[in-house]
RNA sequence: GCCUGGGUGGCGGAAUAGGUAGACGCAAGGGACUUAAAAUCCCUCGGUGGUCCCCCACCGUGCCGGUUCAACUCCGGCCUCAGGCACCA
C-alpha cells in the first residue's frame, strides 16, 4: 500500500534535518571553487509574498545545482529592515518600531524556512541591528572627509506621504514616489538643507563599466545608460554686452552657435533678476519669476507646457558673430540641467524656433541639408539634422559632424570655452527626516561648525525611546539626549544631525558584509571580501535596474578607493525575475474585487456586489490594493512547499512575467504525486541496486529507457546552466512518462532493474533543485541515508545517448515530404538510396530532374528538383 | 522623439548553431474504472479543404519584402505591446 504524498509531513521532517546538520553553512575554502549566490534581500514587512516565492525559489535551484556540482556555496539571507512601513506601523497602531521590524524578520524567517530555501542562517543579520549601521556611519565619515558626502541647500523631492526627501531615482516616471502608494498625488518640490553622496563623480565610471557586465541583462544595462544620460558637446561663454562677464551655455549642437540670435535662462538662474535690475523690465522679470516657482514641478517640467520667457532688458553677445542676442528668463530652462543657460537658435531646434516666432526673434540659416536649400523666411519648423554649415565664418561649406569637433577646439583656443561633457545623473540625496533610519553621524557646533563624529565614538546608536506621532519634523529632534551633544573638537555645547540615511545606503553594501557578518574589527574583513566578492550570481526583481543596482555599484567603487573591497563591480551576472501577476476584477461602481465577490455566466462576469457586469480580468502585478494577491501560507499549507516551488518555476522562464493559474499549481501537484506513486512502486523492487557502468551496451528497451535517461541528464544540465527552469521540468516530465510507459516495470531480469533503477534515481536526482523535500523523502525511500545534496550531480554516458538508429526527414524543394528511420552509420548516398523508394518521394521526384541534394548529417536530406 | 525588450494554438510556453513549428503542462472533448463522486489511466486536440476511420493537400510563428535548397530563427522596411529616458539644450 502506497502511503500519500503528505507534503506537510516530509516538509517539515527534512528542514529539521537541514538545519540540524547545518548542511548549507558556508566555510571559506581557499582550495575549493567559490560560487556567491545572492538574492535581493526581504523588507520584513510583515510576510511573504509570491514576489518572494518566485525570487527565492529560482536562487534555491541555482544554490542546490552548484552544491552538488562541487563548489563551496555561498546563499546568504539578511533582513533590510530600515524604512517606512516600520513607522506606519508605529503610529497607527503604536508599536515601536524596532518590535514591530523584529517580530516582522521572525515570523518571515519562519515562512522562509517553511519553504526550504537553502541558506546559511549563521550569516544572517538586519540592517537596523547597531553592528551593521556602525559601519555605515563610518562609511559616511570617510566619505565626508574625501568630499563624497557633502551638505548643500537645494530644491529636492519631497514626498507628502512619506514625509521626507526621496532621492531622483525614487521619483518615478509619472512624478510619483517609488514606493506607490495608491492615491500619490506627486511629489512636490522643496527647499532644504541636504546631507548628498557625490555619485556624479563617478558618472563617466559607472557609465564605462556598463560595457564590462556581460552577465548583465541588456534591458537593465540600457536604463542605467539612460539614466546617467551622457552628452557631449560644448560650453560656450557669451559674454555680456555691458562687458560685465559671461553666460556659460552648454549645447551638443556647437555646430549651430553662428545661427543663435537669442539667450534663455532659468528662472533660478543667479543672473536672472541681476540682468533686469534697472531696467523697465525688472517688475516683468520678478513677475514672471515668482509666477513659474509657484507652478507645480510636474506640469512645468512636462514637454506640453506652454513655452512662454519674459526678456530681461539686458543683451549678450554671440561669441563668433559679435552679434546683439536678447537674454530671456523662460520656463522650459531647468536650473539642474547644464548650466541653467540655453541659447536660442530658431533655424536648428524645435523649441527654439517656437520661441522666437512668438516674441519676434530672428532666424538665421546656418545649416544646409541636402536637396532644396532652407530659407528662414519660409520654414515652418527648425531644421534639426546635420548638413553643411552656411553663414559661419571660417566653418563655411563644413560637414556639421565635423563642424562640432572643430568649433569646439576653435572656443577652447580662444578661451571661449571648449569641448564639454554633461550628464544627466544628479548627486544622491540622502537625507531623510524620519526616525527609523541608520543616524547620520554629524554634529553641528556654533563655533566649530560641521564636525563628523569622531571614529572612536561611533556608533551613533539610534535612541529606542522616542515618541513616534507622524506629525511635524523628525522626531529624533524631540529627544534632548540625543540631540543635545558636545563637540568633538571644543566640547562646547553642539546638536547632533536628526536626519537619517536613506535605507538604500543599507542596502548597498550588504553583500560584502555576508562574507564576514560577525566581524567585529572592522566593517568588512579583507580577506574573506576577497575570497566571496565579487557575487557570482545576483537574482531579483526589474524594479531595482537603477535604484539598488546603481547605488551598490557606485559604493562598491567608494569602498574599493577606502580599500575595503578589492572589485570594482559587485555583480558579476544579474537575473532579473518578472513580476508575478494575477487577473484583477474591477467593478465600476464597487471598485476592486476579490475572485469570491466575481460571478461568472458564461464569457460574461458580474459583480456579486451590485449585479453590474464588469470586464474581464486584466493581468497585473499581485497587489494587496488590486485584491489579486494569492498567500504563499496558503499554498504552503495545501500543497506544501515543493508545488508552490516548482509551479512558480515551470509556469515561466524566470525573467518573464508569470501569470499566476490556480489549475497550474494544481497540475504540478499532480506532477509530483506521479513521481511519489512511481517511486514508492518500484523502490521494493529496486533496493540494493546499482545503474550499470558507463558504456555498457545494451538492446531493446533497456537501452531504449537508458538513454532516454541520458538525454535527460544532459538536458536538465544545460537548461539549469542557462535558467530554463521551464524546460529542464518538462525534461524531467517526459522522463517520468517514459518510465511509466516502459515494461521494464515488469521485467525481473537485474539488468533491466538497474536501468530502471538508474531512470528512477536520476529522476530524484535531477528534481532535487527544484522540489528538495519530496527529493529527498523519495531518495531516502530508495535505500540512502545521506542527504541527496550531498550526491554529486549526476553526470551523463556520452555513450548511452547515441542511436542506433536516427531519424532522417526527406525534404522535396525544401518542403517535408517523408520521414525515414535508418542506422545510424548510414552516409549520404544509403540515405538519399532510401529516400528516393519513399512512395511519397517518388511522387513528387517522379519525371524530373534532380538537380542538387543537400544532405544534413543526421538530420536532413532536401532534394531539389 | 530617443533607447531597450517582446509579438508562436483556447491559455502558459517549447524549438540551445538557419534544418520535423507547437515539446511539456493547463483548459476542453471523448472513453475506461466506480453504485456514485473524487483520484487515477487511455485517446483526441493550430486552421481550411478533400468520400474527415488510421489517408492526403493547402495555409500557418504581428505585417510586407529579401537572402537561402531550407527562415519562428538572418537582412531591409513597417505595425503593435511593454519598460526606461525626455522642454536635457
Amino acid at each position: 500500500m502506497i502511503p500519500k504524498y503528505n507534503p506537510k509531513e516530509i516538509e517539515e521532517k527534512w528542514q529539521k534535518i537541514w538545519e540540524e546538520q547545518k548542511l548549507f553553512k558556508a566555510i571559506e575554502d581557499p582550495n575549493k571553487k567559490k560560487y556567491y549566490l545572492l538574492e535581493m534581500f526581504p523588507y520584513p514587512s510583515g510576510k511573504i509574498h509570491m514576489g518572494h516565492v518566485r525570487n527565492y525559489s529560482i536562487g534555491d535551484v541555482i544554490a542546490r545545482y552548484k552544491w552538488m556540482k562541487g563548489f563551496n556555496v555561498l546563499h546568504p539571507m539578511a533582513w533590510d529592515a530600515f524604512g517606512m512601513p516600520a513607522e506606519n506601523a508605529a503610529i497607527e497602531h503604536g508599536v515601536h518600531p524596532a518590535k514591530w521590524t523584529y517580530e516582522n524578520i521572525e515570523y518571515m524567517k519562519h515562512q522562509l524556512k517553511r519553504m526550504g530555501f537553502s541558506y546559511d542562517w549563521d550569516r544572517e543579520f538586519a540592517t537596523c541591528d547597531v553592528s551593521y549601521y556602525k559601519w555605515e556611519q563610518l562609511f559616511f565619515i570617510k566619505m565626508y572627509e574625501k568630499g563624497l558626502a557633502y551638505k548643500r541647500k537645494s530644491l529636492v523631492n519631497w514626498c507628502e506621504i512619506c514625509k521626507t526627501v526621496l532621492a531622483n531615482e525614487q521619483v518615478m516616471g509619472d512624478g510619483t514616489c517609488w514606493r506607490g502608494h495608491p492615491d500619490d498625488p506627486g511629489v512636490t518640490q522643496k527647499e532644504l538643507e541636504q546631507w548628498f553622496f557625490k555619485i556624479t563623480d563617478y558618472a563617466e565610471e559607472l557609465l564605462e563599466w556598463c560595457d564590462r557586465l556581460p552577465g548583465w541583462p541588456e534591458r537593465v544595462l540600457s536604463m542605467q545608460r539612460n539614466w546617467i544620460g551622457k552628452s557631449i558637446g560644448a560650453e560656450i561663454h557669451f559674454p555680456l554686452e555691458n562687458g560685465d562677464g559671461v553666460i556659460k551655455v552648454f549645447t551638443t549642437r556647437q555646430d549651430t552657435v553662428f545661427g543663435a540670435t537669442f539667450m534663455s535662462l532659468a528662472p533660478e538662474h543667479p543672473l536672472a533678476l541681476d540682468l533686469s535690475k534697472g531696467t523697465s523690465q525688472e517688475k516683468a522679470v520678478r513677475d514672471f519669476i515668482e509666477k513659474i516657482k509657484r507652478q507645480d514641478w510636474m506640469k512645468r517640467t512636462s514637454p506640453t507646457t506652454e513655452k512662454e520667457g519674459v526678456f530681461t532688458g539686458a543683451y549678450c553677445l554671440n561669441p563668433m558673430t559679435r552679434e546683439r542676442m536678447p537674454i530671456f528668463v523662460a520656463n522650459f530652462v531647468l536650473m539642474e540641467y547644464g548650466t541653467g543657460a540655453v541659447m536660442g537658435v530658431p533655424t536648428h531646434d524645435q523649441r527654439d524656433f517656437e520661441f522666437a516666432k512668438k516674441y519676434g526673434l530672428p532666424l538665421i540659416v546656418v545649416i544646409q541639408p541636402e536637396g532644396d536649400p532652407l530659407v528662414a523666411e519660409t520654414m515652418t519648423q527648425a531644421y534639426e539634422g546635420e548638413g553643411r554649415l552656411v553663414h559661419s565664418g571660417p566653418f563655411n561649406g563644413m560637414d556639421s559632424v565635423s563642424a562640432r569637433e572643430a568649433i569646439a577646439k576653435y572656443l577652447e583656443e580662444k578661451g571661449l570655452g571648449g569641448k564639454k561633457v554633461s550628464y544627466r545623473l544628479r548627486d544622491w540625496g540622502i537625507s531623510r527626516q524620519r526616525y527609523w533610519g541608520a543616524p547620520i553621524p554629524i554634529i553641528y557646533c556654533d563655533r566649530c561648525g560641521t564636525v563628523p563624529v569622531p571614529e572612536k565614538e561611533l556608533p551613533v546608536v539610534l535612541p529606542l525611546d522616542v515618541e513616534i506621532t507622524g506629525m511635524g519634523e523628525s522626531p529624533l529632534a524631540k529627544v534632548k539626549d540625543f540631540v543635545e551633544t558636545r563637540c568633538p573638537s571644543c566640547h562646547g555645547p553642539a546638536r547632533r544631525e536628526t536626519d537619517t540615511m536613506d535605507t538604500f545606503v543599507e542596502s548597498s553594501w550588504y553583500f560584502d558584509r555576508f562574507a564576514c557578518p560577525d566581524y567585529q574589527e572592522g566593517p568588512l574583513d579583507r580577506k574573506r571580501v576577497d575570497y566571496w566578492m565579487p557575487v557570482d550570481q545576483y537574482i531579483g526583481g526589474i524594479e531595482h535596474a537603477i535604484l539598488h543596482l546603481l547605488y551598490s555599484r557606485f559604493f562598491t567603487r567608494v569602498l574599493k578607493e577606502l580599500g575595503w573591497v578589492g572589485v570594482e563591480e559587485p555583480f558579476t551576472n544579474l537575473l532579473t525575475q518578472g513580476m508575478v501577476c494575477k487577473e484583477v476584477y474591477e467593478c465600476p461602481r464597487d471598485g476592486y474585487l476579490f475572485p469570491e465577490e466575481i460571478e461568472r455566466k458564461g464569457e460574461r462576469i458580474h459583480c456579486r456586489k451590485c449585479g453590474g457586469e464588469i470586464e474581464a480580468g486584466r493581468l497585473e502585478k499581485m497587489s494587496k490594493s488590486k485584491k489579486n494577491v494569492v498567500d504563499p501560507e496558503y499554498l504552503i499549507e495545501k500543497y506544501g512547499a515543493d508545488t508552490a516551488r516548482m509551479f512558480c518555476l515551470f509556469a515561466a522562464p524566470p525573467e518573464k512575467d508569470l501569470d499566476w493559474s490556480d489549475q497550474g499549481v494544481e497540475g504540478s501537484f499532480r506532477f509530483l504525486n506521479r513521481v511519489w506513486r512511481l517511486i514508492w512502486d518500484q523502490a521494493p523492487r529496486l533496493k540494493d541496486l546499482t545503474p550499470l557502468p558507463f558504456g555498457t551496451p545494451l538492446e531493446g528497451e533497456p537501452r531504449f529507457l537508458r538513454q532516454k535517461t541520458h538525454q535527460t541528464i544532459k538536458k536538465v544540465t544545460e537548461d539549469i546552466e542557462r535558467f530554463h527552469f521551464n524546460t529542464a521540468i518538462s525534461a524531467i516530465m517526459e522522463l517520468v512518462n517514459e518510465i511509466y510507459a516502459s515494461d521494464l516495470k515488469d521485467q525481473e531480469d537485474e539488468r533491466s532493474r538497474r536501468v530502471l533503477r538508474e531512470a528512477v534515481e536520476t529522476t530524484v536526482l535531477l528534481l532535487s533543485p527544484f522540489v528538495p523535500h519530496i527529493s529527498e523523502e523519495l531518495w531516502e525511500q530508495l535505500g540512502n541515508h545521506e542527504s541527496i545534496i550531498k550526491r554529486p550531480w549526476p553526470e551523463y554516458d556520452p555513450e548511452a545517448i547515441l542511436k542506433e538508429e536516427i531519424l532522417i526527414v526527406i525534404q522535396i524543394n525544401g518542403k517535408l515530404r517523408d520521414r525515414i528511420t535508418v542506422p545510424v552509420s548510414f552516409g549520404e548516398e544509403e540515405i538519399k538510396q532510401w529516400a528516393l523508394k519513399s512512395e511519397r518521394v517518388k511522387r513528387y521526384v517522379e519525371g524530373k530532374e534532380i538537380k542538387k541534394v543537400i544532405f544534413v548529417p543526421k538530420k536532413l536530406i532536401n532534394i531539389v528538383c
